[in-house]
DNA sequence: GACTAAATATGACGGTGTCAAGATTGATTA
DNA sequence: TAATCAATCTTGACACCGTCATATTTAGTC
């Protein structure tokens, strides 16, 4: 007699989470434009204005779903980093291949996580900042390893931010052309990829 | 007695073209979410629905802009490439610099040209894919001659089509990364793009 | 058990894109 | 010149949307 969330509650409990959860599925399944908070709630049961009390925005439930993404795009950068077997040129080759992947894989949270939407002016939440900067930081560190490793083709003074920008500019590059379908079909992924791939190592 | 387009007539006479240029100025004013068509039809004296007869949609009013956009960026492209001083690599610098500046300059209409509104499922007009496809067919051509002449670094079997959608790939992606002001600053435009250049030089 | 604060609901407002139906006009044709 | 017609524009209406102000219900606390 513990779980029975059937009666219809005037207090939902974890509405919070739930909404999360649920425009998450939504996303999904129809895209950013789909995603409406009155569908939303209407989907949850609860009424129109509920969410308001646990997310001051729309904006700010997208921060929130966007927040969500970053936390598994630095996870797995973490994962794929830290893994025994591979080589160093192996690694850096998973680097770009999973980025592109997780893009492909997932595209409406992709586009949201970078889209203008969010982002624009101040629109993005403390707490999305908190768990996104951490992501683009890993991403640099990263690149100063495979700089000090002489892995990288580039003359002259060395920066490992500069590096990054453009390496980071690559693979987003490419998720998004891949993702608008634009001159770029996701059949070729993988080949797209191994080029950029060696396109920067050094030979 | 011959431009009097003052008296308020009911048949604007070119509102097509009008409704393009004003849509357009209003792009790089407030943005792709300030644009609606109640209020262009207002700016233009009109009344809401008449532009309704010139373009299907909104969306096909916003395939009508970038498809301008597309031929500036191509027509930049050409003149670039076509020009007689420079040397070959000063070209290549001259493309991502040109490219990225571009989108800063006009970064409203580089969204939209790029954005998932346009080219999502078969939302674009065929005239913007005839304006639109050129273009990247002529990015794939200079590609193809930088190939040819050594100048790009990689290794094993060249395909001037994979080597221009990582470029593309490049400078899209730094271009985004700009605009959305994601971790990575305006100022540092030109840096980025040299350095950009610099990791994709044979050395 | 009373009180308070959090959570939810209802009603309303202004905004949007777009459809249907009517009004106006310029061009064509008889 | 007069009549016709198609293109163009307007008005009215509808279904959405995000969000505010206000009222209601509930959970937790003293």
């Amino acid at each position: 007699m513990k779980n029975i969330p059937e009666k219809s509650k005037y207090h939902h409990g974890d509405l919070r989470t739930t909404l999360l959860t649920v425009a998450g599925e939504m996303l999904k399944e129809g895209g950013i434009e789909e995603l409406s908070l009155r569908k939303l709630a209407a989907r949850v049961g609860v009424s129109r204005t509920a969410p308001y009390h646990h997310f001051k925005d729309k904006n700010a439930l997208l921060c929130g779903i966007a927040e969500s993404g970053f936390r598994q795009l630095h996870q797995m950068n973490k994962r794929s980093f830290n893994a025994e077997g591979p080589s160093t040129k192996e690694k850096f080759s998973s680097f770009i291949h999973e980025y592109v992947n997780f893009a492909k894989a997932n595209p409406d949270l992709y586009e949201l996580m970078f889209g203008r939407t969010i982002w624009k002016q101040e629109n993005s939440t403390s707490e999305l900042r908190d768990a996104a900067y951490p992501c683009f930081q890993y991403q640099v560190a990263m690149t100063r390893e495979w700089q000090q490793l002489k892995l990288l083709n580039h003359s002259g003074e060395e920066s490992a931010l500069r590096a990054s920008q453009v390496l980071w500019g690559t693979v987003h590059g490419i998720a998004k052309l891949l993702i608008d379908g634009i001159y770029t079909d996701v059949a070729h992924v993988e080949e797209i990829c191994d080029y950029a791939v060696d396109m920067f190592l050094v030979h």
